[in-house]
RNA sequence: GUUUCAGUAGCUCAGCUGGUAGAGCACAUCCCUUUUAAGGAUGGGGUCCUGGGUUCGAAUCCCAGCUGGAACACCA
């Protein structure tokens, strides 16, 4: 009898051990030559036959059907499915069927296995491997959730959110959209990455420990360098150091950035997450929102073939030119104040009218943020850049060159979400000194998310930077949009969970190995104690108490605890 | 963090006006030589999330906790 293993677990480590008295391996060691590919055979075998006669395909059971000497199985190998037949009489020619009947028959949904055969169409019209000889290459110990489709139903789906995202390997074997999921991440990526390789970019990799976390403004995690025994911080952002690679004299430089932020997590955050980040010498952000474009478009028509993607409810059209509006536009736009000359007290006035709260914290730049995304954000369900942000919210950015109180950025907003961000970078060295102090004043002021400064960052500054664009893209939401993905959690492998609860439990012996008699150990257990640890965790005398408590209440035929014995089990270590 | 919903077999779920824990798939044994969410027969399988409380009696009602989802808050 076990605790830890249900029944179907122990009826197939069962199976386990009967093979290995077989002489069966379940798990050996040599290559298995795989010669074909479930979806290549099934898109191919009608038109070209010939090419196989002779395949070598591996995979995991998905579904047996088994009618005395004939079984049909569903293989899964890594591009799809593809049934399996199988003869008894075939596999085993000679009087002895033990191979057919108590190897092939015994395998489960799970296992993994090897057939060498020949394809051929059965009455039924599928495409079929016909078996002549399998291998067993790893057994399964665990059953699998069985999720059964037809054409156009799917019976019994597992679905439960969080053993999917515990068990990301089982969603992925019993749901084929997921692994598509991914697929199109890696295909996003890679069309990111070649767009700005033909473009002669260089992809760098910059620090993820930073002494300062800068570039962005959140909280950071902190960890300790013991060597140094300094504090390091996960990075927030990689922008600094990219920058700085400008000024080195790169023209163009980009980064895939896993960024950490020790912030809440919803729908669309997880505390990491995935920015690309590209900096160009010599452009603007007019430039930038032109290539942002171009190659949002160009990752929609790779994917999907078209610039047309459902997300959720919308259809969105990432036909290039996206719609363009300056900030102040758009509030104008959709409440009818013209915030643009306004002071903080106008603005806070504003907010009243429109039902906003504000807190003594929020400057002009907060203010004006704060009315668009609650008033103006969600409007932007087609793909648009909102532009012209003012200077106060932006202080990596440069002034606007034509007005002194607003900074050349523009925020790609898509679905009523920010999708990317971009400048044309701060690069006068004074002005963004003034930034940074303004920034301290607002830490001051008691808003936390203010930038620290970074005072190796501004000497190179001083060293002179080109006039510079730079681009930071969510992927992450980027890859929630091309995947009509409601979830963040969707879209990354591993999304971060509270780690589960390991319930531990002692054996029988371990608590016999203290001195604890087997017959009080049921009555330990029925107080909640299952491991030696909990066990000298507890006083002694409560133990005694507790113990001839039970034993009287559950009239258990025990002699009655000594509090002496109860010591000893707790003596020693 | 707040509000709210959920947690019952390996999976999907029913049971929730308190009274002996159920179904389908999966599993086991048997029948079946081209089947297909295969079929038929029989059978096994449960800490009803955990801990308290109310009650003669709790999966069910109440309280607390754990885990997850959703919304909000915080945050790009």
């Amino acid at each position: 009898m076990s605790l830890e293993h249900s029944e179907q677990e122990i009826i197939r480590r069962e199976k386990l051990k009967a093979f290995e008295t077989q002489g069966i391996n379940a798990y050996p060691a040599d290559e298995y030559p795989v010669n074909a590919y479930s979806m290549d055979i099934l898109k191919n075998f009608e038109t070209q036959p010939e090419s196989y006669q002779e395949v070598c395909v591996a995979g995991r059971i998905m579904s047996q059907r088994i009618m005395g000497a004939v079984s049909f199985y569903e293989l899964q190998d890594a591009y799809g499915r593809i049934q399996v037949y199988t003869k008894r009489d075939e596999i085993c020619p000679d009087e002895d069927k033990s191979l057919y009947n108590l190897v092939y028959k015994k395998l489960d949904i799970g296992d993994i296995i090897g057939v060498k055969g020949f394809v051929f169409i059965t009455q039924m019209g599928e495409i079929t491997i016909h078996v002549k000889e399998f291998t067993l290459l790893s057994k399964s110990l665990r059953p699998l959730p069985i999720v059964k489709q037809t054409e156009e139903k799917t019976y019994d789906a597992f679905t439960d959110p969080e053993q999917r995202y515990r068990m990301r390997y089982l969603d992925l074997i019993v749901n084929p959209h997921v692994k598509e999921t991914f697929i199109q991440r890696t295909k996003i990526i890679n069309e990111i990455r070649n767009y700005y390789n033909e473009q002669g970019y260089l992809e760098v990799e910059t620090p993820v420990l930073q002494s300062i976390p800068g570039g962005a403004a959140a909280r950071p995690f902190v960890t300790h360098h013991n060597a140094l025994d300094i504090p390091l911080y996960l990075r927030i952002a990689n922008e600094l150091y990219l920058k700085r690679l400008i000024v080195g004299g790169f023209d163009g430089v980009y980064e895939f950035s896993r960024n950490f932020r020790n912030e809440g997590m919803d729908r669309t955050h997880n505390p990491e997450f995935t920015c690309m980040e590209l900096y160009v010498a010599y452009k603007d952000y007019q430039w930038m929102m032109h290539s942002v474009e171009v190659l949002i478009e160009r990752i929609s028509v790779t994917l999907h073939t078209t610039t047309k993607i459902q997300v959720g409810d919308a259809v969105i059209d990432f036909k290039t030119p996206f719609a363009r509006v300056s900030i102040l536009d758009a509030i104008h736009q959709h409440t009818g104040f013209d915030v643009s000359a306004m002071n903080e007290n106008q603005l806070r006035d504003v907010c009243n009218q429109l039902k906003i709260e504000t807190d003594e914290s929020m400057g002009v730049g907060k203010l004006i943020d704060e009315i668009f995304s609650e008033t103006c954000e969600h409007h932007y369900i087609q793909p648009t850049f909102i532009m012209d942000y003012p200077i106060e919210m932006s202080p990596l950015c440069k002034r606007h060159r034509s007005n002194p109180k607003l900074t050349e950025r523009f925020e790609l907003m898509v679905n009523g979400k920010e999708l990317a961000n971009a400048y044309s970078e701060l690069n006068d060295p004074i002005d963004q000194r003034n930034r940074f102090e303004e920034q301290l004043r607002l830490l001051e002021k008691g808003d936390d998310e203010a930038m620290y400064i970074d005072q190796d960052f501004l000497r190179a500054l001083e060293y002179g930077m080109p006039p510079t664009s730079g681009v930071g893209i969510g992927i992450d939401r980027l890859v929630m949009f091309m995947t009509n993905s409601p979830s963040i959690q969707d879209v990354l492998l591993f999304p971060q969970m509270k780690p589960e609860k390991q319930i531990a439990v002692a054996k029988d012996e371990e608590f016999e190995k203290i001195g604890v008699s087997k017959a009080w150990i049921p009555a330990i257990r029925q107080l909640g104690i299952q491991t030696i640890t909990d066990l000298k965790a507890t006083s002694d005398t409560k133990l005694f108490n507790d113990l001839n408590g039970l034993r009287k209440k559950m009239k258990l035929e025990i002699d009655a605890l000594q509090l002496d014995e109860v010591k000893s089990w707790l003596k020693n270590k």
